[in-house]
DNA sequence: GTATTATTCAACCAAAAGGTTGAAGAATAA
DNA sequence: TTATTCTTCAACCTTTTGGTTGAATAATAC
């Protein structure tokens, strides 16, 4: 069963997988650009740099409007609404669960930080802002 | 300039970008599970799945520790802050832009509701970087 | 008109993804 | 010991990525 909700993830996803891509979004944020003024930055040829787009076209995420022989290229990050929705739904199930182990190694050794799971260490570690 | 940061938003945007790869991350939130377990519901050989859990754990979504014969595979969904927040700030950037515009469309023409954000690409024009 | 600019299309290439099969390793069961 | 189980390793295949170059297309400039 491939339906097209998950399809659709699997496109934005994979277009957010490149820093190239990544890059370009955030160019696009700043306002509409050319295909040549979005490729300007990069060391690599404008050919690469349209293949880049048309990728993100495909997960919707870049919308393009030809005005003469330019074409202007425009964002739309309402595409991003599903994956932060799919990762924001995975850690709340994945935090409520590692609360709930917290909970039950408490009780079988209670006041004893050390039998903390080591996963849930690793999450308080690592889930501060850089 | 390839910052590991980058690699890593690279490495963990591409685990997410495959139907099967989510699905063996939701069944891990429900506990660990050997990489039999793990293969189990999906039409394809063991061999593969095998594969997916490797490329998870490159981003560093999944552990593994051994036991005899074993491979117990278990949830780190630490790593899914960065994307998180990356496509967090991206969507405050851009929500913010097109709020600023509709206060631009407001104030040149008052009352009117026509020109709101999503179709307003044709009045961007004026915003062309040189 | 011709030349220049903006962009894609087409072909090619190397590397990686996503899958298969068959064998090997290592631990358990008989 | 021998057989079975769990898992990876090693080839191999096809498709997709990510890049190149060279041409084609289309609009603007001279």
């Amino acid at each position: 069963m491939v339906t097209r909700a998950t399809r659709q993830l699997d496109l934005t996803f994979l277009a957010l997988a490149d820093p190239t891509r990544r890059a370009i979004l955030e160019r696009l944020a700043q306002g509409e650009a050319r295909v040549t003024d979005v490729a300007q930055p990069f060391a690599m040829s404008l050919n690469a740099v349209s293949k880049h787009i048309r990728i993100l076209e495909r997960a919707g995420l870049v919308c393009r409007r030809r005005i003469g022989r330019e074409h202007m290229l425009s964002l739309d990050l309402a595409p991003l609404a599903r994956p932060a929705d799919w990762i924001a739904t995975q850690r709340a199930f994945w935090t409520t669960r590692l609360a709930a182990l917290d909970r039950l190694l408490e009780q079988r050794n209670p006041g004893s930080g050390t039998a903390r799971h080591p996963v849930n260490r690793s999450l308080q570690k690592s889930e501060r802002s850089p």
